[in-house]
DNA sequence: ATTTTGCTTTACGTTAACGTAAACGTAAGC
DNA sequence: GCTTACGTTTACGTTAACGTAAAGCAAAAT
């Protein structure tokens, strides 16, 4: 018995609205089952629900998720095929890698200024 | 005699166009000075333009960015605002924090993929 | 039995972040 | 003196990512 979900059980979970969630669908980042006409999600929805919200957060669009969700599912099957996601996985890799700079330089430029606060408040 | 930039100078340095940074100062993220209608921007403005366009790789929206920008130059003056800025910094900080942790997972799903390719090709 | 709850589709509206085009000014080069 | 290059403002257009509202079906609760 494996475990399913309704549109408003994931809308909760993750803090989205249902419309959203259709609206994936319709942007082909999910494809739920069907029961007549309501949608059912597997786990395996449920996680690809949850990547592309991760995606979102870390400023990809939903394009870019699609693209990164994809590279998890290969049903690649012949080399050339295998080889050209390599070098996506690669790249993506690289354009997270860059992400993290960027995030740890903000950092320390906040560390910077929380620094002058303090000092500031410490002398009056 | 300090440094000025041209507003195509900025926008070729930075990828993007001029119709960007007008924007971004029409959305009093830059305040260029002016040589009668012409924009003339500092070393200031320059850094600001980095700062904007590094939280847009982040994912930032632009408001956000204004708000991370504002949090380092702090005209603030007393203890209050002073105390809700540091605030406001600590809060950023969890969010960036956040968000490395994200793209560390991601990191990791990625590099799972990969090996999965890795084997598959070794396998012929 | 009928009201409520939850789902569906269809369709128009909205916001952010620019793109694009028009119409104009000005300073430099030929 | 005219063109070319670079700047300006004004304004309408575009795309992504949903929001919102209408109209309807179907199961569950009262």
């Amino acid at each position: 018995m494996t475990t399913v979900y309704s549109i408003s059980e994931l809308a909760q979970e993750f803090k989205v609205t249902p419309r959203t969630i259709r609206f994936y669908e319709e942007k082909g980042l999910l494809s739920p089952g069907r029961k007549g006409s309501v949608r059912v999600f597997s786990s395996a929805d449920r996680i690809r629900l949850k990547l592309i919200l991760r995606g979102k957060l870390i400023g990809f669009s939903l394009d870019e998720s699609r693209d990164i969700i994809d590279l998890y599912e290969p049903e690649t099957t012949n080399n050339r095929q295998l080889e050209s996601l390599l070098d996506k996985i690669s790249e993506k890799q690289l354009q997270l890698e860059q992400q993290k700079k960027e995030i740890n330089t903000m950092l320390k430029d906040l560390k910077k200024t929380e620094a002058i606060c303090l000092s500031a408040l410490s002398q009056r």
